[in-house]
DNA sequence: CGACTGCCGACTGTCGACAGTTTTACAAAC
DNA sequence: GTTTGTAAAACTGTCGACAGTCGGCAGTCG
């Protein structure tokens, strides 16, 4: 066999079938298949899939840890809706966590990092200039879980990446994002600039503004807060 | 019936099997009943719990959420194991939100806040008092929940009640956190101080200094590098 | 005509079982 | 003694089924 040619981490996706059922009720979601505080029922998830509900359970469990179902008990499960509260909530957790970031990134900003930085900015760039909306929005978020990663703290990434599930649903609930391209580039050399300068103050202002554009395209343009958004608290 | 007196939300607790199973298994693990990097086995756990797998298994994918299990395809879940980086991260972050929590409610610090953030101080010098070393992390931790509480951002509040699972579990992995009582009580008043002064800067000075405190008790005596701990990017 | 009560259908929570895979134990060969 | 190959055992992933519960609807009483 050829398969020595092949990369060494395993290719034959042994992809669990809950991955795969969470992979489609996730894009399902951000597509508005489902629409938000709809009830999604086990049996008719199971049996349009072809597979048994176990599965089913356990990727919704998956989806509710990521923020983008709500479980009511022996009720079954909702999509998530979410006010306009929880919109803003969301991307003040996201200037949180990557004021942080780059706080910590300025102070041990390596070449390695931001090679890798501006090759994705590149990337980023071309992405804006064609039409696939969610491949730009996927360039995006690659940049800031970058800008993540080099800071040093998994576990900042960690939380990143829960929160860009909600991120992208956010976005996905506005029909256009659609920035200009150069605005894309130059938002993003900005930060850049800023990390190259060292200083912790530019690189704030610098954050603070990037992240305050994305919120005021996002936020306008949301209307009525749904009830179904926020879980009481289970304590 | 007397009904009518009682308080309106539900009373009969319809607790789950699965919160039940993970309430046993997240016992257990704090407790270092269950050694770090340790398998468990769904038969067994269901064996021992009297209960099927399908709640055991639900229980683990809750619990892995969490932080607390690290599931490998095929192979099952083990307890999670945290190396000294990981103990750093965790506390990076935990002063990431904590930061960004103090700096929103000093702005909208109202008389409500305050009186709930004393009350609780109270409490919880009360509990350093006595023997009840669970007790006395709980109310400290819940001190910081309800500062996140009336920062006013749930979503912020979320992802710390994310992280206080392995809050818990670093300081369980410490034998000894015991500080004196008279040593916790200034600390947190230092907090309702920097609060009631307004300042942005001396709130954060505040914050950075009780968690560094903490942080110091904590990760002395965190000694090798535990392989399990780290979860590789999944994308 | 409106409100309450009991029944019915649908669904979730839980269970036991089967198939495929991984691990382990053991024997054979170098 | 170490390594390789094989077979059994244990375990996970998945499935179909049953029981208890919830929401809605019809019937009944005031």
């Amino acid at each position: 066999m050829a398969l020595s040619t092949m990369a060494p981490k395993a290719f034959i996706q042994h992809q669990n079938l809950v991955e795969q059922v969470a992979d489609y009720l996730t894009q399902a979601i951000i597509q508005q298949h489902f629409l938000p505080g709809e009830r999604l029922s086990e049996v008719q998830l199971s049996k349009d899939l072809g597979v048994s509900r176990a599965p089913v359970r356990e990727a919704a469990r998956l989806l509710e840890s990521r923020g983008l179902l709500i479980s009511k008990p022996r009720r079954g499960f909702f999509v998530r809706a979410l006010n306009a509260v929880e919109f803003e909530d969301v991307f003040d957790l996201r200037l949180c966590l990557e004021r942080h970031a780059i706080d910590r990134l300025a102070e041990r900003y390596s070449v390695e990092a931001q090679r890798a930085l501006e090759q994705q900015v590149e990337v980023l760039c071309e992405a804006a200039l064609g039409n696939d909306e969610t491949r730009r929005i996927e360039e995006d978020l690659q940049f800031h879980r970058l800008m993540l990663h080099y800071a040093g703290n998994e576990r900042l990434l960690k939380a990143f990446d829960g929160l860009t599930h909600e991120l992208r649903l956010c976005i996905a609930l506005i029909t256009k994002t659609h920035d200009a391209p150069d605005t894309i580039a130059t938002s993003h050399f900005k930060l850049l600039e800023a990390l190259a300068s060292g200083s912790s103050a530019v690189c704030r202002e610098a954050i603070d503004y990037h992240i305050g554009v994305a919120r005021k395209f996002v936020v306008r343009g949301v209307g009525e807060p749904g009830e179904l958004g926020s879980q009481e608290s289970q304590r």
